[in-house]
DNA sequence: CAGACACAAGAGCACTGCTCTCTTTTTCCA
DNA sequence: TGGAAAAAGAGAGCAGTGCTCTTGTGTCTG
């Protein structure tokens, strides 16, 4: 973890390059990411890169896992801040919910190799991320603002009553500082959610390939009828 | 492609012996890949399991993604009949979707590897399956045979009128083999399918991490709103 | 029965992640 | 300010990988 020292940086001259270093390095695995994808994504291709020998940038990331970690961090920060742009200029909760979602599909499409690494498979056996989680907080953020926004507009009715397990919706009411929402509005919320992942993922990774050629018209109407279920859109 | 010979095999003692090594090769094959994972799955250390040296590996799977890709196949034919058994018991729509879904996310997390690698990201590049196909088909059999019974039951209401890209609903039509199907329960349908592997994927790919616990829980009331959705459950 | 084919084995190439040692440079503090 | 300590770079090396090519042997078939 010694990258991690990068947040608080220039201080000493050798902190400051080593930091430009680091983003260096991240940039450049990037653009490798950006073109081969994770599984060819090499510590060595990096470094020869950036005509440092690959045993120096062992001193930057251990370990191959954790430049990949690095990387996954990124790509969430990246997302989020395209679904913050998408949602910023749409006040109304139909339009609202219509261009998340069509950020995370464009992102997606427009990103595969980073959405792969972040909501594909985990490429190592079982990693256990830590350090991703509160970036992928991020994501979710817009997504928890509609929510909160379209139910003080009185948007969301409460639909048939499918109680989920309570500990769990009270803990998420909290982390998406939605404190009056009904359970279930909170779960159809989580299943229009968890919806326009699967459709993304399945069209990304091939699985409407012979199936569906109109990808965006099949888009636009899956979103259509989640954002219904979960209330947005009218 | 020299292993596609299997399919009729069981002619010369040598036809006969071939067929018999690919299946140890795929079966050692899948072992390594339900311990490890795609990723670390390794042609030599297949071939060391075998006892034989790793270039005669070579003739029976060119290529690493050749064996990969055999994988998947059989991968998809495993879900395929867990999803058929697990349909074959229930007779009314409501029931049959819920131990179709429950058959998915059970399958899912006992066999990781095995899900990750049919509907994770794309391990090389970016594949183009064509052998896949055929085998990918066969898992949604059983979600058509539902529809077709549920809709013939008259179970399917018509919901709001979300018209899709006339082609594809076509296409889908007789794929599916439901001929009068509405479009806009078609589209509800693909819907269910694609949020109950977008539900799946979050839970085994982590994302439901730090936020559900009850998962059990949380996976029955998705699965009844995404049914209540399409129409199977009332 | 002889030529064509299929096969196993081994050596070898280029690549990978990662470790270890050695040298140089920078930082810190007594 | 000088010297110990920390950090950094370079290079060699190890064990592993996918894949190819060659060499010898066994098997099928015209």
């Amino acid at each position: 973890m010694t990258y991690a020292r990068v947040v608080n940086a220039s201080r000493t001259a050798r902190e400051r390059a080593r930091a430009e270093l680091v983003s260096e390095i991240t940039a450049a695995a990037r653009r490798q990411l950006a073109e081969t994808g994770a599984a060819a994504l090499s510590m060595r291709a990096v470094s020869r890169e950036l005509g440092m020998v690959s045993s120096a940038l062992h001193r930057y990331f251990p370990t191959r896992d954790d430049l990949l970690t690095a990387l996954i961090v990124q790509s969430y920060d990246a997302l989020a801040d395209a679904l913050d742009a998408a949602a910023a200029d749409v006040a109304e909760p139909a339009g609202r919910w219509r261009a998340i979602a069509g950020a995370v599909r464009s992102w997606a499409l427009s990103h595969p190799h980073e959405y792969a690494l972040i909501y594909g498979s985990p490429v190592p056996g079982y990693r256990a991320p830590a350090d991703t989680v509160p970036a992928a907080g991020r994501v979710i953020a817009p997504f928890a603002r509609l929510l909160a926004d379209a139910h003080a507009a009185g948007a969301l009715h409460a639909g048939a009553a499918t109680a989920g397990p309570p500990a769990d919706l009270e803990r998420l009411r909290a982390a998406l500082e939605t404190p009056d929402l009904s359970d279930d509005a909170l779960l159809a919320a989580v299943t229009a959610w968890t919806g326009l992942f699967g459709h993304v993922s399945f069209e990304l990774f091939g699985q409407f390939q012979n199936v569906f050629d109109e990808r965006d018209a099949l888009f636009a109407a899956t979103v259509d009828r989640l954002g219904r279920l979960a209330g947005f859109v009218p």
